[in-house]
DNA sequence: AAGTGGTCTAGACCACCTT
DNA sequence: AGGTGGTCTAGACCACTTG
């Protein structure tokens, strides 16, 4: 941080560091590996340890439960079921979610408030081949993603962020005109390399997502 | 993963399991450790260490170098300095910055090509009381981003995502319609309890950030 | 071939927090 | 008050990678 090494440099090895600091190896070690977690050194086996050129930048963003989300603004949350039907794959579902076209889904549409607010709106797909007892479900008090996390509590997730234009049904039930540029999260659900569920998150104009590193 | 233990549940603690898998505590404290950084598990002395209710969703982003980002895509990159102004610090700016109405800033306007398209545009104030050097940069060939990487290597940010109708300045330069909704990236850099930049980064529609956890 | 980091062991002391 | 995780030590072996 003082920029006593330049960027590249060679910082000194592990029993040098602990000779110098006066104390044990596996605490320069523990050290020099929580620095390369972080993205500030790079270390390599007999090459040694250099301070990285261009620091890895990463930024950790927390996915928070809407709910929770909510909540901690200080909003009273509100969840409503706005349809829920039974569908078979249409093509880039089928690929999606690996089904052929007889095989079905349950596509949902949510609507989350704040304050009696619409904050979310949430257009959902539920692969139920692989999660058959998606269908006994209702969705009525509890929300598709709190049902999920307590179905399936670990699985692999793919997010990604973009900017659109609000289109139907979104505008409808967002209470905003058409082609508002919406933020968009969309969330893709694995577990055991079976896609579980696709949902796009609609928000507000004005949303952010914020991070710090 | 498997289930064995519900959420909440309290798991065994680490000198049973260093007896269990026949290993030292040490090892079980780091498996442990990296179970907890990772968000699986919550762990508080003497209490013990529980499956996590939810598990503490959270994604890590790379935030690379826009020359990184485009040309791990294969494109060709390409900088432009399109303005660059020395201003006294406008309200906003003066509160952002901490600044007076008679310090000044550096405004630039630059844009980043892929193949020779527009791919990014990017609008910057640098405070001149924190790094009067850039005043003596002119820009031309070195982006700010990689100026200022090498100037300030470490340095606290914030960033945040949202999604905006794109408005003058941008559209002109990302060759686009008026209120085409694009995605807006804010960074905002300090050292030292200073603020040293902040930056708004328009994206191309259709531009996404994604990231797995 | 040799030096580096990666990982593990066995033992120890301590701070924190719950009971 | 006591049990838990947090951290450190000293020593050891090994895998990787580069010179």
């Amino acid at each position: 941080m003082k920029g006593e090494w330049q960027p590249g440099a060679l910082i000194p090895g592990e029993i040098d560091l602990a000779n110098e600091f006066s104390c044990a190896r596996a605490t320069i070690n523990r050290a020099l590996r929580e620095l390369s977690e972080e993205g500030l050194i790079e270390r390599k086996r007999k090459a040694g340890t250099r301070v990285r050129e261009a620091p890895l930048r990463q930024a950790r963003f927390e996915i928070p439960l809407i709910r929770a989300e909510i909540e901690a603004a200080g909003g009273r949350y509100d969840y409503q079921l706005l349809q829920r039907l039974v569908v078979k794959a249409s093509p880039w579902l089928q690929e999606r979610f690996s089904l052929t076209g007889r095989q079905r889904a349950l596509r949902l549409f949510c609507l989350h408030r704040s304050d009696g607010a619409p904050y979310q709106f949430e257009e959902r797909w539920i692969n139920l081949v692989a999660l058959p007892e998606a269908e006994a479900a209702d969705f009525l008090a509890l929300s598709p993603n709190e049902w999920l996390v307590r179905a399936v509590p670990f699985s692999q997730v793919e997010i990604s962020f973009s900017a659109v234009a609000a289109g139907e049904p979104a505008v409808a039930h967002l209470e905003i005109e058409k082609d508002t540029p919406v933020f968009l999260i969309e969330r893709a659900t694995w577990w055991a390399g079976q896609a579980l569920t696709y949902v796009k998150l609609f928000h507000l104009p004005g949303h952010r997502i914020r991070a710090r590193y």
